[in-house]
DNA sequence: AGATCTACCTGGTTGC
DNA sequence: TGCAACCAGGTAGATC
């Protein structure tokens, strides 16, 4: 998310919105034609990020800034098509801008969406309100204090987005495999020690996530074409029945808190 | 209130 | 070969 952000922002900041297509409409929370209306002569500021959401700070036609809130779920993303209008099954709104690029809101499996706030919107928004603080920002004490006596999973803390955020399932397990943690335990079985190499493990593989511009699973591309490098650096996400890298020993896979997960049992303890 | 389960989607993969 | 079943994953909403 992080690189998608810094990736889109040089290339919209400044630029005028003139006019927004929608294509699939289940794509755009909240009314329809508001949305278009009032995007259409907005102007790029900048682009940034809070937890898992993309946040395009607008200023709109009259004067008034506006955010427009993206979620990629798994499947979105943002592009700008090679030569002209995009006939790709998969686009679900395009923002055309003034310079004659189409900015195209990608999403195959219309689990993303895009929403339009006003800044106070989305302070008040349930789901931004409710948003835990970023990983990069959390010094080691509150994390703690956010993990310590928790009840339910450990793995299922590190997703929920009200306790931290921006966390999801590929670097859940690489950082619970980093701090030697199953991804089943129970939090309030967790020793202080591993919870602090938690805290570090987490700090570590978002940094070298960042580093390497990102995570690229199948085919995903950022706004340039271009694809990240840390899946690469997997050790056990999507690993089930490899070896693991430090033991050798097969890695197992489970379903933790609805969702996938691998690890290794010799190299992770509860 | 907090934890857990399921629906939402579609394309790729697996199994018969 | 063909087709059905299953899988992936973030969040809302329901249930426990």
């Amino acid at each position: 998310m992080h690189t998608i952000a810094c990736g889109l922002e040089p290339e919209t900041a400044g630029r005028v919105i003139q006019a927004v297509d929608i294509l699939w409409p289940g794509s755009v929370h909240g009314p329809v034609t508001a949305f278009q209306d009032a995007l259409a002569g907005a102007s790029v500021v900048s682009v940034g990020r809070r937890a898992k959401l993309l946040l395009f700070h607008l200023e709109g036609a009259g004067g008034a800034p506006l955010v427009m809130a993206a979620h990629l779920k798994m499947t979105g993303r943002f592009f700008f098509p090679e030569g002209g209008p995009t006939a790709d099954s998969h686009a679900r709104v395009v923002f055309r801008l003034d310079n004659c690029r189409e900015l195209v809101f990608h999403d195959m499996r219309k689990f993303g969406y895009v929403r339009l706030f006003t800044p106070g919107q989305l302070q008040e928004w349930d789901f931004y309100k409710n948003l835990g603080p970023e990983p990069l920002e959390l010094d080691a004490a509150g994390f703690l204090d956010r993990f310590r006596n928790r009840r339910g999973s450990i793995k299922a803390l590190l997703l929920n987005q009200s306790v931290i955020a921006g966390i999801g399932n590929i670097y859940a397990d690489e950082s619970l495999f980093r701090a030697g943690i199953r991804p089943d335990a129970q939090a309030n079985q967790v020793s202080e020690a591993r919870l602090k190499r938690l805290y570090t493990a987490v700090q570590d593989v978002l940094q070298e996530a960042i580093a390497a511009c990102g995570s690229s699973i199948r085919d995903y591309r950022d706004a340039r074409g271009d694809a990240g490098a840390f899946q690469n650096s997997f050790r056990v996400y999507g690993r089930k029945g490899l070896s693991c890298p430090v033991c050798g020993r097969a890695l197992h896979g489970v379903k933790v808190a609805g969702r996938s997960s691998c690890f290794c049992p010799l190299c992770q303890r509860t």
